[in-house]
DNA sequence: CTCGGCTCTGAATCGCTAC
DNA sequence: GGTAGCGATTCAGAGCCGA
């Protein structure tokens, strides 16, 4: 949807394009040229504010992100870092363009709303679940599985680019939803120092840009990341044929990603369209079924044979004959057996008919399916 | 992990316990009895941007000519709307209390800024990824396919309630992540009017209510919902044994969310009680191993690994390697770990096998039940 | 060669209680 | 109220090694 409008707005003075410029983000875009650039993709600091140390049950000990770039003194200090970065990226975007910013509940919130009062205009904020997110060790809270981005045109007006079959086609032939699974940043992909040891503390896995910029630009399309760390939109973008700009303050990832892009070579079109995206898979917990209504807390289960019975309870765990646990742990202990699968042992009670619990695992499963494959 | 203080907290005037409130939530918050609450789940209006009218406690109206400035004053209004009824609902929890609001990306932003804003302590943000999810028709964006909801204790030191056993529970032993997938609310469980059409344009499902309960509160908790509507919050809370207030504006919402209300039954007690921490239990000394003569002085222990071993002394501490002091402290300081458990490292010798001494207090454990339970 | 077991690690706001 | 000490707590995936 670029328009012609947008590609006069470009200045005369030429763009620094394919390139990772040294310094301070607002400050250099500061002084670029007006109105030159089609996406920003920014992976700002996320104010973490962490205290002491965190160790795995194992004892060993969490590499925490506790860089010096990562501190702010208090939330006033990251609001107007943020109000600042924001309002440079805005002067610099073409009224077509757009902007896709990611972040965590420490400090998304904060860049949302500002995001709002600038006069930037949300089309989605989207979800990026984690396959194989760090646990939470100490069991204190859920397991932070995802991180969110947010989806924005420069203004209400703006007429924004949304490859919609492309995404589609991404997607199996499904519109593209709002949660995206993928996996974190590692294996052979996760760029390592001379030492071996992470190059960069937070580095973005290449899927999840490469979904961003094959949803949102065309090729040719100028991207700019201001918070490049190692690199990962500019090697995206060179994949796909977008130009980048880069801009990185810290010397060392700049290095990194310098020598990442050398060895980035762009796609042939047919390679691209062949990348598929991993899907999650169907796992459902009894939970569920409780949850769901399908069974009630207190309603009693019977076993194969029906010489056992036991109750459910409002966690999805059952209780009988004063053994508590799973589905699969209770079946198993009360047959004295070393396991048991709970989803076929354990019957419920409908009209005078048994029925094999399994049955309501399959419905929600069908539930599922239908979600993930039916064209809409 | 509610505590005595907040018990005490409690004012002498009686909480108007499982009843609707009619009226705007702001008032009566602000007239009920201040850190009386445990839990309160707030679904606000999500408003912006729509044309419909949500509270506007009026400005001169400004003809709209500047887009932006318009948009400022609406972003206004409802941050001070957002302000006024996060504060009065601050004001009414308990110290140790917490709350959960959902919302989507028109109004999520503006309201977890201000939580941080206002002292409240995010523990996650968590996303609710709908299974079944209105498609985007126009193909002009991502399918919208998730709402969030934000988790937060009163302050930051609050001691908030996390049933982390029970959460786990619910999804069959791994514990729960940050993302969960539920349906709509649709089928039987969505309510109609008289007409047939739906009561009420964004009724939550109970699913989502059971897992923020369960995982949240405890049985005899007050669970406040500000924005009641057809009652949700207190169809699940009754069920679960807690007690709910109910504050609702519109009187068609109050009359549904009684009707509803009215054919609610609590589950038995036994559904309801969840797999407990080991926490909860009771603690042991190590001495009383020795003293029950379970181990005699000068036994040896051997660790996890079978790396190191130590002697027991009468005491109950241990000397192993020049190391003396406590089972945890003998451990931590072997393995040169800041910390360890000294019931699961070590373990003794019988018939040539290798047996954790925590068997050893679980046979206390057992006991100590027995004692409890039998007549004195 | 495969297979199984062991090790390592990832944007983390990650105690409680008794003295 | 401050502090010392107990003792609870992890999932997925990649890589490596030995059988």
């Amino acid at each position: 949807m670029t328009t012609t409008k947008d590609k006069r707005a470009v200045s005369a003075r030429p763009l620094p394009l394919n390139q990772i410029l040294a310094g301070d983000c607002i400050e250099i875009m500061n002084s670029l040229p007006e109105g030159s650039v089609d996406l920003i993709f920014a992976d700002p600091p996320y104010n973490l504010q962490l205290k002491g140390d965190l160790h795995r049950p194992d004892n060993s000990k969490v590499d925490a992100v506790d860089d010096h770039w990562d501190q702010f003194s208090n939330f006033a200090v990251y609001d107007k870092f943020t109000r600042d970065w924001l309002a440079a990226a805005r002067r610099l975007l073409k009224p077509n363009g757009a902007i896709w910013v990611i972040g965590s509940y420490h400090n998304i919130f904060r860049v949302g709303a500002e995001l709002q009062n600038q006069g930037y205009w949300i089309m989605n904020d989207v979800i990026w679940r984690k396959s194989n997110p760090m646990p939470n060790f100490r069991g204190k809270r859920l397991t932070n599985a995802h991180e969110t981005m947010i989806w924005a045109s420069k203004s209400e007006d703006s007429k924004y680019t949304f490859n919609y079959e492309a995404l589609k086609s991404l997607n199996e032939g499904v519109q593209m939803r709002s949660d995206w699974v993928i996996p974190i940043c590692n294996g052979g992909e996760r760029l390592k120092d001379a030492q071996g040891d992470k190059a960069h503390p937070t580095q973005k896995p290449e899927a999840l840009l490469h979904r961003v910029l094959v949803g949102t630009t065309n090729p040719g399309d100028v991207v700019l990341d201001p918070f490049f760390g190692t690199g990962t939109t500019g090697a995206v973008a060179k994949m796909l044929g977008r130009d980048f700009i880069g801009i990185e303050r810290e010397e060392a990832y700049r290095e990194v990603a310098e020598k990442r892009l050398s060895r980035i070579r762009k796609f042939d079109s047919e390679a691209i369209a062949t990348i598929k995206p991993k899907r999650a898979e169907p796992r459902v917990p009894f939970g569920q079924v409780i949850e769901r209504g399908m069974l009630r807390p207190g309603e009693e289960l019977y076993s194969i044979g029906n010489r056992h019975k036991a109750k459910v309870r409002a966690d999805g765990s059952l209780i009988g004959n004063d053994v508590k646990g799973s589905i699969h742990q209770v079946g198993a202990a009360l047959e004295g057996a070393p396991s048991c699968n709970g989803w076929t042992y354990w019957h419920y009670r409908r009209e005078g008919k048994m029925i094999p619990i399994d049955i309501l695992r399959q419905q929600i499963r069908a539930e599922m399916e239908v979600d993930e494959t039916r064209p809409h």
